[in-house]
DNA sequence: CCATTAAACACCC
DNA sequence: GGGTGTTTAATGG
């Protein structure tokens, strides 16, 4: 059933986490992870539902978000190729807190709650990972309540950019990104066409290239560290 | 005032 | 058909 070249199965032997485990603990994780497509808009988790997998992005672009009562859309964070997330709403009872939509076709990898439970039972490794990915998407959100609160509109969007690079959050990510700046402005809290103002004054600053449904980023240290005026 | 935004429209990929 | 650039009128600090 699993040939080498299966992408599921390269995708659990590539992770990070993986490479702590055991033979067996790796067979088993293999065994129980199934996979799952996500078309482009579609839901990948909804928020209020139960939590009953840890998910891994094989590929494609997911938004965390969520959406106000008015229909007011913000984005809290990018989950990219390579990335694992809902680790937090899996550590404590309760339904999902957030939405994950599909900008662009993706597919999944589903690990069962049980499983992700019995390796924390079971790997120390696998605890040192999560603690570490809890801790930097920690750091992220910290990170963002200062950008939203101090920053103006061009240094947020630089700011928030250069957080999806992140590589616990997003590992080996491609500097160039393919979303709209419709979705960039959901992401910092911005219009369509401040975004767009934005974008050339990054571009302007030799930070990035603005593509026609991209960016691609050229300054990654630039953006982290961006500031106007 | 000034900056920003929604809405509308015309392009362009 | 979705993404993008631009204008315009409305909004709000």
């Amino acid at each position: 059933m699993s040939s080498p070249s299966d992408p599921l199965l390269n995708m659990l032997r590539d992770a990070a986490w993986a490479k702590s485990l055991t033979a067996d603990q790796l067979a088993r994780v293999e065994a129980d992870t199934i996979e799952r497509f996500v078309p482009a808009g579609g839901y990948a988790c909804r928020k209020g539902e139960s939590v009953d997998y840890w998910v891994g992005t094989m590929d494609g672009l997911l938004k965390m978000s969520c959406v106000s009562p008015e229909g007011k859309i913000i984005t809290f964070t990018g989950v990219l190729a390579g990335a694992w997330f809902g680790e937090g709403s899996l550590l404590k009872d309760g339904p999902r807190q957030y939405d994950v939509i599909a900008l662009r076709d993706s597919r999944l990898a589903l690990m069962p709650r049980a499983t992700f439970h019995w390796l924390l039972d079971n790997s120390i490794g696998f605890n040192r990972f999560v603690m570490t990915l809890l801790n930097e998407r920690l750091g992220m959100f910290i990170s963002l309540v200062e950008f939203d609160r101090m920053l103006d509109t061009t240094a947020r969007l630089a700011r928030c950019l250069a957080a999806l690079f992140n590589p616990h959050l997003n590992p080996g990510i491609s500097l160039k990104l393919k979303i709209s700046q419709e979705e960039l402005g959901y992401l910092c809290n911005a219009s369509r066409q401040r975004v767009n103002i934005s974008l050339k004054r990054l571009e302007e600053a030799g930070l990035v290239t603005v593509e026609y449904g991209g960016v691609t980023v050229l300054d990654l240290d630039g953006l982290r560290s961006f500031q106007s005026k």
